[in-house]
DNA sequence: ACAAATATTTAGTTTTGTCTAAATTTTAAT
DNA sequence: ATTAAAATTTAGACAAAACTAAATATTTGT
């Protein structure tokens, strides 16, 4: 696979989940900045090498193969997120373009160990699921902090409120946007939360809780 | 700069260390796995690019600025072979192909905080050294352990007896190849050493450490 | 010094991924 | 149901980086 390939098959894997079926030709040169034409050329190749299932004026659609490499490029693209935010101190907003190259180097054991050292994250820092190596996937949903149950972890992925004094309040305590925030205990009495965030405790009345965003594992 | 260009420009280093002077074709050749012929033409077109200094039949040297390039790159080769083994447990003999791979992604930043991440280490696991942001080197010299100073540390790059019973020994004591050795402490009365490795303490006989090779920083 | 061997360059192709311009097919509008 | 508009494909070309085969320079052995 050429580096050129896997961006095509990137790009008709994140088309593809319109679930409009099909993906357009003019569409894929729309994401891939380039030409129709240049499209159809690549089409081809790749359904020559049965990745894509490709009828002329009809569009195209990933083959069971061709979705295999594209759940692969999305894992590696993630994990390397998450490991740019977590251990890099990347911010949320930084790392998608330097993921868009690493998501390119081809190492199986690269990736079973980042994965690893990662601590086998489920979610990536803009909150998307990361694939298992055998392609499963988790759904991921929404909350607000604050209805998120005690135990679950989730990454932060927006705030409800979104006035100075209240991203002034995140900034001081170190919350920002693609950190993993884990639910520790709720109190009863004034529904304040204990969250464990970059591996630090911190406690949060209710009325932040429930101006943050969180996505979690289903 | 392409992957190519950056392939060239790092070969052409390497084979300039050996003080010929200027780098032949044929070498870069044989180094590159391609034919004479298609180095002359990336030659030319380095030349153009003011990356070497080119005279027909008089073989090439990096040109200041090509120099520049070769040591970040080479710089970003080590500090990924660092990473892989000090993070991802990889051994002293899997990194250089995915390293090889690696030394190649774009972004300032990315080789910043790796360098941080990593505790801005000076050598690799082979023993190498890593060029400073700046393109400075330290020079690094072999020693046998039990000749380092304490306080000293270095890469474990060798063996002078290869016995069975002595690499079992190693093995045993979780000692490797391209391990990082911090000397804590040498006892007057025996001169037996207390080590750290991957932070865990060991204590080693004086026999054992004059049989380990360490590659220091000068 | 000069022929033979070796090294290097030139000339002309190839492959990959792109492009433009023109042709064709599909879709949408009346 | 036609036709205009939009989408897609074809045909032909180009740049990058490689190749082969042939030509030219340099080095070496005697």
């Amino acid at each position: 696979m050429t580096l050129s390939e896997e961006d095509y098959i990137k790009i008709i894997y994140h088309l593809g989940k319109g679930e409009s079926g099909s993906v357009s030709t003019n569409s894929i040169a729309a994401r891939m900045e380039t030409k129709p034409s240049s499209v159809t050329d690549m089409i081809k190749k790749l359904s020559e090498k049965g990745l894509v299932n490709y009828k002329k004026y009809q569009g195209v659609t990933l083959s069971e193969y061709g979705l295999k490499i594209a759940l692969s490029i999305v894992r590696k693209h993630r994990l390397w997120e998450v490991f740019l935010v977590e251990k890099l101190e990347f911010s949320w907003d930084e790392v998608h373009e330097v993921a868009e190259q690493l998501e390119h180097i081809k190492s199986e054991k690269l990736v079973d160990m980042l994965d690893k050292h990662l601590g086998y994250p489920q979610i990536d820092p803009h909150g998307d699921p990361i694939p298992s190596k055998n392609g499963e996937f988790k759904k991921s949903i929404k909350r607000l902090l604050n209805e998120v149950p005690i135990g679950k972890e989730g990454i932060c992925v927006g705030v409800k409120d979104s006035s100075p004094p209240f991203l002034k309040f995140l900034d001081k305590n170190n919350i920002a946007l693609g950190d993993t925030i884990l639910i520790v205990d709720k109190e009863e009495f004034d529904g304040s939360l204990h969250i464990k965030i970059r591996d630090i405790d911190i406690h949060i009345s209710d009325q932040i809780a429930s101006n943050l965003y969180l996505r979690i594992i289903e």
